[in-house]
DNA sequence: CGGCCAATAATCCATTTGGATAAGAAGGTA
DNA sequence: TACCTTCTTATCCAAATGGATTATTGGCCG
C-alpha cells in the first residue's frame, strides 16, 4: 500500500529534491506539497481523506508560518499525522520549541538529504521516530542542563508571538482560556461584544481552529498560555 | 594513538563478546573491566594515569551498585571520562535518571552488539554522544511529555475521582478538552448526542460552571486532564 | 420487592456562538 | 499622499450550546 507523504518547504529546489527522493521508492506517494504552515493546513483543510498524509516533512524556517506553529497546530487537528522536522544544526530553541509542539522526529537538512527516503522507510517500518544523531545528541543535553532552564533562558531572547497573535489578541486569547464569553470579555476590555467576538473569531482563523473549546485546547495543549 | 575503554557488566559472557568486537579494531585498548558500579569505582581509584579510559561502556542493571549510581559518581569524579550507557529498552525511569546523571550516550543492548565499535569509533571522530534510535525517540517523548512531570507523577499515587464524577462522565470529559462538539462526542462513543449532551450538562453541575469553556479552563488549571 | 442511581434518550426554548461581510478610525510606512 | 494593518463596530443567518424537564432501562442495595 502507499505511504502518502507531505513536504512543506519554502524552498522549491528542496521540494524537488525531496519529492524526487522519494518518489524514487515505490511506496511513498507525494500528496500535498505547501510552501508554508499556512499553506500547508490551508490545503489539509481541503484534502480528500485517502490523501492525508501519514508523514509530514517540514522545514522549521518559513515565512507566513514557521514549522513550531505548524506542528503544533497541525499536531492537534490531524493526531495520527506524524511530524519529521527538517533543519539546520544550530538553532537549538526551534529545535526544543518543535519537540514540544509535537514533532515526531528530527533530522538535519544536509545530513538526510541522501537518504531521507530510507529514513522514512525505517521508521514506517518499526514506528520510531527518526532522528539525527547530532540532533539526538543536542536534545540529551538539554535534558541534562534540566531542561527547564534551558525554556526560561531562552524567552527573553526573541517573544515573536505565537501564530503572529497581535498582542490584544493574546490579551483576548488570555481572557477566552478563563471561560469568559463575548459579552464578558467585551466588559473587561471596555469594547463592545461584537468587537470582542470579531477579535476570537481572527484568532481562529490564525489558529485554524473554529470554536472556542478547540482554541482552548490547542492553547493549551502547546502551551500558548 | 590506543583508546582506553571500560567495560562494565555483570554478565561474564557480555564482557567477553564486548571486549571481543572492541579488540578486532586495533585503535581500541580495553583497559579496565568491572562486574558493577562499585568494583569500577575501586578499579578506577588505582589505575595508572595511562589506563584511565575514555570512554566507559556501563550496563544499567547490575548488582551491588548499577549503572544510574556508578554515572552520577564517575561523571562526578571523572569528568572527562565518556559514559556510555548499554540497556535494554523499556527501563525507561533509569534511562532518564541515567542521562540525568550525567551519560553521554545510549546504547540499545541488542541493537548495537554488532556495530558496537563501529559506533565508537564514529563517537570518537565527531565527538557527538552515540544514541540508538530507539533510545532517541523515547527521550524526545520524555522532552514532550514535559520531563518535569515524569520526576514527579511517581510520588502521588492517587486515583480518586476528582469532584465525584462518575466513569463515564471522565471519559466524556476527556472528549471535551479535546474540542469536540456533542454530535462528536455522541459519534465517538457511539451513543446519541443528545445522551452525550447530558453527560455534559451533569458534569457543569458538578464542576459548578456553564459552559463548555469554564469546564476547559477548571479541568486544565485543576490538573484533571 | 422497592428504591436509588447511572446511563440512555428526547423535546422545547432562549441564548450563545460561528461564519460572512462591511466599514470607519488610528497608526505606521513606502 | 496612498496603502496597510490593527482595532473597532455592526448586521444577518445558521448552527451549537445551555437549561429544564420527562422518561426508560439496567444494576445494585437493603
Amino acid at each position: 500500500m502507499l505511504v502518502n507523504i507531505a513536504i512543506v518547504d519554502d524552498k522549491a529546489s528542496n521540494r524537488s529534491i525531496i519529492k524526487d527522493k522519494l518518489l524514487r521508492h515505490k511506496i511513498f506517494e507525494v500528496s500535498l506539497i505547501a510552501e508554508n504552515g499556512k499553506d500547508f493546513l490551508d490545503k489539509m483543510k481541503v484534502l480528500p481523506p485517502d490523501k492525508v498524509p501519514s508523514v509530514v516533512l517540514m522545514d522549521l524556517e518559513m515565512p507566513e508560518m514557521d514549522g513550531v506553529d505548524a506542528v503544533a497546530a497541525g499536531s492537534y487537528l490531524y493526531p495520527t499525522v506524524k511530524f519529521v522536522m527538517l533543519t539546520i544544526f544550530d538553532d537549538e530553541e526551534k529545535i526544543f520549541k518543535a519537540i514540544k509542539a509535537g514533532a515526531f522526529g528530527y533530522l538535519l537538512k544536509d545530513e538526510s538529504a541522501e537518504n531521507i527516503a530510507e529514513t522514512l522507510e525505517q521508521m514506517h517500518e518499526n514506528g520510531v521516530g527518526p532522528i539525527s544523531p547530532g540532533i539526538a545528541h543536542k536534545i540529551l543535553q538539554l535534558v541534562q542542563n534540566n531542561t527547564v532552564s534551558l525554556i526560561q533562558k531562552h524567552i527573553p531572547e526573541k517573544d515573536k508571538t505565537p501564530f503572529n497573535l497581535t498582542e490584544r489578541e493574546q490579551e483576548i486569547l488570555k481572557l477566552l482560556v478563563q471561560g469568559l464569553q463575548y459579552k464578558e470579555i467585551g466588559s473587561r476590555l471596555q469594547i463592545s461584544p461584537n468587537t470582542a467576538k470579531k477579535h476570537v473569531l481572527n484568532i481562529y482563523s490564525k489558529l485554524h481552529v473554529n470554536s472556542k473549546t478547540q482554541a482552548l485546547a490547542l492553547a493549551y495543549e502547546k502551551g500558548l498560555i
